[in-house]
DNA sequence: AGGGCTTTTGGAAACGCTCCCAGTAAATAC
DNA sequence: GTATTTACTGGGAGCGTTTCCAAAAGCCCT
C-alpha cells in the first residue's frame, strides 16, 4: 500500500519537522525524550526504513568495503573474504568482492570501479604488487587500505595483515634436508606477491645450513595448469628434485595430477610440502604435509585494521604466523 | 590537486550547461556531435569520473546484486559467487555478500539491509525456504529476485537456477543397489532446502525399485560437526548402514574424521558417494564416487536471469543436470 | 521575411537524506 | 520584570546526478 515511506511521511505523521525525525534517528544528542518517542512511534507505525543511499549521498560514507582479490573462489581467500565480511557486518558496513582471475589489469579495473562507488575502504590481496596501473589507482584513492599479504610502495599508506611464512616454511624446509635431501624445487604462484617472495626467502635462508642443498624456484600463477605443466617438465629432466614445495593450493592440484601421469608415487619417488590448508588435505593419500595459516582471522584482521583507520587510526601492521604440520608425504629421497 | 571534479567544473570548462554533460554521458540521443566532443574533451582534460553514487540516487538503480548465502567459504558456493560476479561485473554491476552460517535469521537481516541498499536484485542460496521472516522481507523486496537450487512460495516471482538432482542421485544409488546394499545412510544437510529435499527423494525413488532397500535420512545442516556426530551414531549401533550417502562437501569431512577416528575402512567396511566436487575429492585414497554439478555455470545462469529480470523480462527457470562419477569408495557389502 | 517545424540547449526541480543556522520556548539570573 | 542562557525544533540548503520543461537555434517553406 504505502509505496515509499520516506521521512516525509515520518514527519508529517509525527507532526514534526523532517529535521527532528533525521536528528532522532541518528541520534543526535540534543532531542527531547518526547520528540523520540513521537518519531520513533511513527516510524514503527510506517515501517520506516532509512534509506542507505541518501545518507552516503549526504554524508559521504558508504558503509561499503571493496574486497579486491584474485579469485574468491581460491579456498583461502574465500576464507579471508569470509572472516573480513563477518566481521564488517558486525559494524554495518557491506563487502563488494571482485574477481581479477590473475589479471593485473582487472584488479586496477576493480579499485578505480569500487573508488566510484566511494567504497569507504579497500581490502586487497592483488595480483601483482607492481602493476602501474594498479599503483596508480590506488594512489587516487584516498581512502583506507588494507592490505593481505601483500607489499606496496611506502608513498601509498595502508595497514596489512602479513604472514611470518618463514616460520612455517623454515621448519618444512629443515625437515626435508634433514631426510636428506639436496634437490628442492618450489612451484610458486604469482612472481610480485608478498608470499611468493617470502616464502622462497625462507627456503633460501633454511638451504643455507647445507652448502650441498639446491633450491630452485619456479614461480607462474596460482593455476592448476602451473603446478601440472611445471611437474611434468621438471621430474622429467635429468636429475628432477627429491622434493618438491607447493605454493599455493590449486598449483597443488596440478601436481598432483602430473604426478599421477608420471606414475610417481609420493612420498617414494618424490617427497611433497604444500601451502595451505584444504579441507580435504588431511585425506589424501598419503596426508600431505603443509605449511598453513589461519585464512579466517586473517580476514578478521583485515577488516579490523580498516575500521580502525575508518576511525581515524593510523595504519597499521599486524604479523601472523605460520605453521608446519607434518605429514606423510615427506621420506628421504631414493638414491641418497 | 583539483580534489573534487564534478559535472559543474566540467560543464564550466566545456561552457556548457550542467544538462547537457549529463546527456553526453548517458548518451542521450539529442545532443550534438560539436557538443558531444566538446563535452568529452572536457571530461578527459579534467579526468573526471561519474559519480555512481549519486547516479543511483537519481536514478534508483544502484547497480549492484546481494548475494545472500548460507556461507561464501563453502567451495560451491563460493565458486556460485564467482560465476555470478564474473557475469555481473561484464554489465557494471556488483556484487554483495553475505554469510548467514547456516541461521535463517540472518538470512532474513541480509535480505534488508540490501535491501535498505536499494540493491537492484538478489541471489539467494538461503539456509532455510521457510522462514517466516525471510519470507515477508522477500514479498516486501520489489525487484528481481534468482533463485540458486531453492524454491519459494508462488506469490513470491523469482527467477531460479536449479538442478535436477535425479539425474545423478538415481545412477549413483541403483550403483549402490546393484553391489547389494540394502541399508543406506543419506547424511543431509539444511532440511528445508531444496538440494536436501531432491536427493532425498530421488534416492527413496531408486530404492523402490528393491523392496529390501532401506534408506535412512538424517538431515541437519551444511557442517563438519553433523557429518561427524552422524557418522559415529550411526556406525555404532547395531546393523549399521553398508553405505552413506554424504549431501555436501562440508558434511564429508565430518563423515571421514569420524570413519577415521572409527579406524573404518571405505570401501570395506562402508561405502561412500558424495555430493559436490572439492578439488581433492580426486585424490584421496579411495577417490571418491560423487555426484557432481557446475558450480560455476549455476553462478553465471543466476546472474544471466537477473540480469534479463532487471532488463524488464519474466522470471524464469533453468534446471541444469548433475551427473555420477564412479569412484572407487563404493564396493560390495561385507555381509551380504 | 515570417511562420511552423525539428533539433539542441539551458535552467531548475527533484532523488532522500544530513546538518547548519535561526528561532522559539523554557529556565535561570539579576 | 527584563536579560541571558540553555534546550530544542523548524526551515532550508546541498550532496552530484538525471530529467522535465521551456527557450533557443536552425531549417524549410511560402
Amino acid at each position: 500500500m504505502n509505496e515509499k515511506v520516506g521521512m516525509r511521511e515520518v514527519a508529517k505523521r509525527a507532526g514534526v519537522a523532517i529535521s527532528s525525525v533525521s536528528r532522532v534517528l541518528t541520534d543526535s544528542p540534543d532531542v527531547s525524550e518526547v520528540m523520540r518517542n513521537r518519531v520513533l512511534d511513527a516510524v514503527a507505525a510506517l515501517g520506516y526504513e532509512r534509506d542507505l543511499l541518501a545518507m552516503s549521498m549526504r554524508t559521504g560514507a558508504t558503509q561499503s568495503i571493496g574486497f579486491v582479490a584474485i579469485n574468491v573462489s581460491n579456498p583461502v581467500i574465500a576464507t579471508n573474504s569470509v572472516g573480513a565480511e563477518n566481521e564488517l557486518s558486525k559494524s554495518g558496513y557491506s563487502l563488494l568482492i571482485s574477481n581479477s582471475q590473475g589479471n593485473p589489469e582487472l584488479d586496477a579495473d576493480y579499485i578505480k570501479h569500487f573508488a566510484s562507488r566511494r567504497v569507504d575502504g579497500l581490502i586487497l590481496s592483488i595480483t601483482d604488487e607492481e602493476n602501474p596501473r594498479t599503483l596508480e589507482m590506488l594512489r587516487a584513492f584516498r581512502k583506507p587500505i588494507v592490505l593481505i599479504d601483500r607489499e606496496l610502495p611506502a608513498d601509498i599508506p595502508a595497514g596489512a595483515v602479513l604472514h611470518d611464512h618463514a616460520s612455517g616454511v623454515m621448519p618444512a624446509a629443515q625437515h626435508l634436508i634433514n631426510l636428506g635431501h639436496r634437490r628442492i624445487v618450489l612451484i610458486s604462484g604469482a612472481p610480485r606477491v608478498r608470499p611468493s617472495r617470502e616464502r622462497a626467502l625462507a627456503l633460501k635462508a633454511a638451504a643455507k645450513s647445507n652448502p650441498d642443498v639446491k633450491v630452485t624456484l619456479i614461480p607462474g600463477g596460482y593455476s592448476e595448469i602451473h603446478g601440472y605443466e611445471t611437474t611434468l617438465k621438471i621430474m622429467r629432466e635429468p636429475n628432477p628434485p627429491t622434493a618438491i614445495f607447493v605454493g599455493g593450493n590449486q598449483i597443488l592440484v596440478g601436481v598432483l595430477r602430473a604426478l599421477r601421469e608420471l606414475k610417481l608415487k609420493v612420498p617414494t619417488d618424490v617427497s611433497l610440502v604444500t601451502c595451505d590448508d584444504l579441507p580435504l588435505a588431511e585425506f589424501i593419500d598419503p596426508p600431505l604435509a603443509r605449511v598453513t595459516r589461519d585464512a579466517m582471522n586473517v580476514g578478521e584482521k583485515a577488516a579490523e585494521l580498516l575500521l580502525e583507520q575508518i576511525n581515524g587510526a593510523e595504519p597499521r601492521t599486524i604479523i601472523l604466523p605460520t605453521s608446519f604440520a607434518v605429514g606423510e608425504s615427506c621420506a628421504a629421497p631414493k638414491n641418497s
